[in-house]
RNA sequence: GGACGGGUGGGUGAGUGGCUAAAACCAGCAGACUGUAAAUCUGCCGCUCCUUGCGGGCUACGGAGGUUCGAAUCCUCCCCCGUCCA
């Protein structure tokens, strides 16, 4: 590889679960560090979506450049390797402007894709899976996994025989290359290049987080999101759409439809939420490169102490423009 | 006042003599996760002891008694809750 020598850049990433106030950190960050705002969050990708998403307004975004929000259409199916596709040019157009680029993380798995890479694996193959799993309906069960093992051992002795989803992952890998998934992955990724990575994260107490996250619901509700989603549904977007699979979508469409009322929407949703929130946090939590702060991003003081870390952090690599 | 129905572990709710510390689901806790990831999946989930084992002890199915080798399950009385009749 004889890439054009390019200088080591920081890159700033700040992680948290939902509603830990990761936007308005990342803001604050921009602000002070001359940033822009790279988004990495499955949903957020989506056009259409704002408010259940919690995309922040342009209001919110205090004429910071945000990245990589509202790039697909409500039925586009968002993957990993897509992302990290659409971010690595963003990466570069931050970078020939002298900018530093402020990665937000919600998605884990994302995050992973794009900085740590992903193997040289092909695209999902709709019709080899709906054909899998048709055998998988008609035979039962766990004859998914019965057919993973026979291809590559390795990768059946990882993954759940219940855990249809990387089953099949994996089978149509396994097809697609005619070579077992377990040697392509030994293969290694396609860790970024270029950047040095200083990962900040957001973790406030989990009481006070689920109280936020209740307070979020409600303003999300309050703003308008059944609106949004009425709206969706009369220009046209279909109700398979991928969009309706993020928390409270599918709700709303429900409270349209009358088969749930409004008050039940809003509890299943903060219970989603919280579940989803636990989740990130375990994602994050293995990270040890992550320093942590015990707060909320909207708070200043945190917004002061994050900012003066990531100072002193970017301070050290010399790359630190004007 | 009378007639039924019901009271089970944080919640919903199975279980009608031993295989039951008690199904299942939810919640909770911990975790996995290389192209659906706001997804998908796994473990734990009464208390306690230890030589951590398909180990021991204790407590538990409204309360108190009783029957039985053995009871959440059967009997008696009592207390609650619901529906209906007065």
């Amino acid at each position: 590889m004889n890439m054009p020598e390019q200088p080591i850049l920081p890159l700033v990433v700040v992680v948290g679960p939902t509603a830990s106030g990761k936007s308005a950190l990342a803001i604050a960050l921009a602000q002070c560090l001359q940033g822009e705002i790279v988004a990495c969050d499955s949903t957020q990708l989506y056009r259409g979506v704002n408010i259940g998403t919690a995309k922040p307004t342009l209001e919110e975004r205090g004429g910071v450049v945000h990245h990589l929000i509202d790039v697909l259409e409500p039925a586009e199916a968002a993957t990993a390797g897509g992302y990290r596709d659409m971010a690595l040019p963003a990466l570069d157009e931050i970078r020939k402007r002298g900018r530093l680029p402020v990665l937000v993380v919600g998605t884990g798995l994302y995050m992973r894709a794009l900085l740590e890479g992903l193997a040289d694996l092909p695209l999902r193959s709709e019709e080899l899976r709906s054909r899998l799993r048709a055998g998988a309906d008609k035979i039962g069960g766990r004859h998914l996994h019965g057919i993973l093992r026979r291809m590559d051992r390795e990768a059946a002795s990882k993954i759940a025989p219940a855990d249809e989803q990387k089953l099949i992952r994996a089978i149509e890998v396994c097809i697609l290359m005619r070579k077992p998934i377990s040697e392509v992955h030994r293969a290694g990724r396609n860790p970024l290049q270029g950047w040095r990575v200083v990962k900040v994260g957001l973790q406030p107490e989990r009481e006070m987080l689920y109280r936020r996250i209740e307070a979020r619901t409600d303003a999300m509700l309050a703003s308008g999101w059944l609106e949004e989603v009425r709206g969706l549904r009369e220009s046209g977007v279909a109700e398979d759409a991928k969009i309706f699979d993020f928390i409270g979508y599918r709700e709303m469409l429900a409270v349209m439809r009358g088969t749930l009322t409004i008050e039940d929407a809003r509890a299943a949703i903060q219970q989603a939420t919280r579940n989803y929130a636990k989740r990130q946090m375990t994602w994050f939590r293995k990270d040890k490169a992550i320093r942590w702060f015990a707060g909320a991003g909207d708070e200043r003081a945190i917004q002061g102490e994050v900012v003066a870390y990531a100072r002193a952090e970017i301070g050290l690599s010399g790359g630190l423009r004007p």
